[in-house]
DNA sequence: TAATTAACGCAATAATGTTGCATTAAAATA
DNA sequence: TATTTTAATGCAACATTATTGCGTTAATTA
């Protein structure tokens, strides 16, 4: 049976605070010496198989891993994940609805969908002056 | 000004004639000693840029690179992708529509579109009884 | 054909991911 | 609570993937 470990606990926590989706190597340099680099590959892998969090593919072919808010007992894969160019965040787009109308023989299984561009807080910022 | 290499060549070749996206992998191990490991990441970032490939990231993070058959001048990289679970084929999906409306204060830049599953052939396969 | 410099090869290095195995500790149970 | 079981960990080794610097090669221009 599954262990609540500390690794698994603080990392978990680490992910569901965040505002945006981590990387492991982030998440290695922020819970610094709580544990090995090949634990923290190893409760990611975990944490995914038991849908705590899901693992998202930036567009620069890094893993991210996020807790999805919305999606309170069971995870919906299927929704839209934003990227922005600026501060490097990846976050989920829930509400974007689209419609797969796949060619004949085709079998679906999972939909990746990330749109790249500056983020609402961004572009905020850009558009204040500050910086 | 830009040179047309041998390697460069070869290199767009093999992805043009390549009926899926290729890795930077299969492309070295297939074209196997025309040119140095580094030479091949070099050339595709350049096909890359010049817009006569384009870079697909897989649902793994793997980086996969294709020139698509359908865009004759300009590439469209707003379109999707299609990522086979069996015979690790990306293929694309240019027929697909979809509707992008991002939330306030967003802006849109480029859009990837991934969908995992079966594809058509590999369906036929399996229909057919032969493996 | 000579000059220019983009592109290359090679070596070194970094970053990322995986595996095996002895040890540790979470939780089930006696 | 003490003991047992084994999931989870740490560590070392290794594999893969990607990047950088620099001297050399060769594609193009003049």
């Amino acid at each position: 049976m599954a262990r609540n470990t500390n690794a698994k606990t603080q990392i978990l926590s680490f992910i569901q605070n965040a505002k945006k989706a981590v990387s492991h190597a982030e998440i290695h340099h922020s819970l610094g010496d709580i544990c090995d680099r090949v634990t923290v590959y190893r409760v990611l892998e975990r944490l995914v198989k038991e849908d705590s969090i899901h693992k998202i593919v930036n567009t620069d072919g890094v893993l991210n891993y996020a807790s999805c808010h919305s999606c309170s007992t069971v995870h919906d894969h299927n929704h839209v994940h934003f990227s922005c160019e600026k501060c490097k965040s990846i976050t989920c787009l829930e509400k974007i609805e689209f419609d797969i109308n796949l060619p004949k023989n085709y079998s679906f299984s999972e939909a990746f969908f990330t749109i790249k561009g500056i983020c609402s807080s961004c572009n905020s910022v850009e558009n204040s002056g500050v910086n």
